[in-house]
DNA sequence: ACCTGAACACCGTTCAAGT
DNA sequence: ACCTGAACACCGTTCAAGT
């Protein structure tokens, strides 16, 4: 049976997630379809075009993550500090965004690549921000801390998947190219934070995204 | 006379500044310094160091910038609120990383996408801990607070370059994209904030600045 | 509608050999 | 020390022609 435009993407994603982003060529999509180079071309206009929807699908799979989260009943649904679970939202879409791209080789470098905006990161951004009116936050401020929050999950996990996920071709299983301690001569500060092995990732993103929260707070409710 | 090391990083600076990442070549670079390919290799081990070479140069504008605003005496040097003026100290570095990037076409992804931290890197990393440590922030979480930060500039001028720095080739200098008025619907808040045009790239990113620093000060002086 | 065959204009990298 | 010549193993894309 003929291959449909949507097979071409799942095997895109496949060759994706266990080759990498640099290794996904049209050549080897193809050789996995069963096909020749040429035929892609009648599926898709270019190969940007195909991992613009490879990013756009990531996107989504953090949406459907978010209204997964909705079915459990959290604690407070009703009543309560609204202003205080209502960021606390905000911050749980950031945290799946992160799962999202974490999810998939390369998911950062994929999401951020691309110049146009799908279907699902506009309906992110859309969502975000009524997320962030609920929470109290007037609007041009609910877009900026929406623009933020993406700024900073998207910075964060490319800078978190740049070791891991392109240099895992090699067999060796070596924990973590570290730092070579040389180089921290002359940096005392950078030298006494790494002194305990690096900083754990979940904190590290945890902490910022608490930054970003806290600042929405303040700056939101200024009477406080 | 024999082409050296750092005549081949200017050619490629200038070749990036001109033509973007994705032209930037091996071959239009040999051609650029009246070389043939191979030659390259002499000088270089791989395209990979070459970049990296180039992002450690723009992250290295950002530390001599810094240098820069030093000289000038600013208003309060000693005495009066340590905190709020050492808090200050900090966001001039994150935008003078943004500059940084905003002067070389593709800088964000350029920055971005290298495994290995460069010298400037690790350098602007210890300055900004130690910033946030006179600051008056501890340990641990001036080192996340730099990380944020990092993170946060690197993702938003990533997105900020998207349009701009890629699609600059064709000669049809038509104002922006701006996005389909038909790809709206349904995104009521998202077409709310678009409504009087897309929001300026200064006063997003200032806002945003705006958010972490005030997290910054808001988990630090806790009892304040 | 979907694919092949074959070509085109590119890549990054290596390496013997020249000077 | 620095470079040429030539090759190798790849790319993304196009397009007539087939079924």
């Amino acid at each position: 049976m003929p291959t449909r435009r949507t097979d071409v993407i799942d095997a895109a994603m496949n060759l994706l997630d266990e080759a990498g982003l640099d290794e996904l060529s049209t050549r080897r999509l193809a050789e996995r379809l069963g096909v020749r180079v040429g035929a892609l071309y009648w599926h898709l206009k270019d190969k940007d075009e195909l991992l613009a929807e490879l990013a756009d699908r990531i996107v989504g799979e953090c949406l459907a993550a978010a209204d997964g989260e909705r079915g459990n009943g959290a604690a407070a649904v009703e009543g309560g500090d609204r202003t205080e679970s209502g960021i606390e939202r905000l911050a749980a879409t950031a945290r799946a965004l992160r799962r999202a791209m974490l999810g998939h080789r390369d998911g950062a470098r994929l999401v951020a690549g691309h110049a146009v905006p799908g279907p699902n990161s506009l309906l992110l951004a859309d969502r975000m921000i009524r997320t962030a009116r609920e929470a109290g936050v007037p609007l041009p401020l609910a877009a900026y801390a929406t623009d933020t929050l993406i700024s900073y999950v998207t910075g964060f996990v490319l800078q978190e998947q740049r070791i891991a996920d392109r240099t895992a071709r090699e067999p060796e299983p070596g924990p973590a190219p570290a730092l070579d301690p040389a180089r921290l001569a002359g940096l005392p500060d950078l030298a006494e934070m790494l002194a305990d092995g690096p900083p754990d990732d979940e904190t590290a993103f945890t902490a910022g995204l608490g930054l970003i929260t806290a600042g929405l707070r303040r700056t939101t409710s200024a009477g406080e």
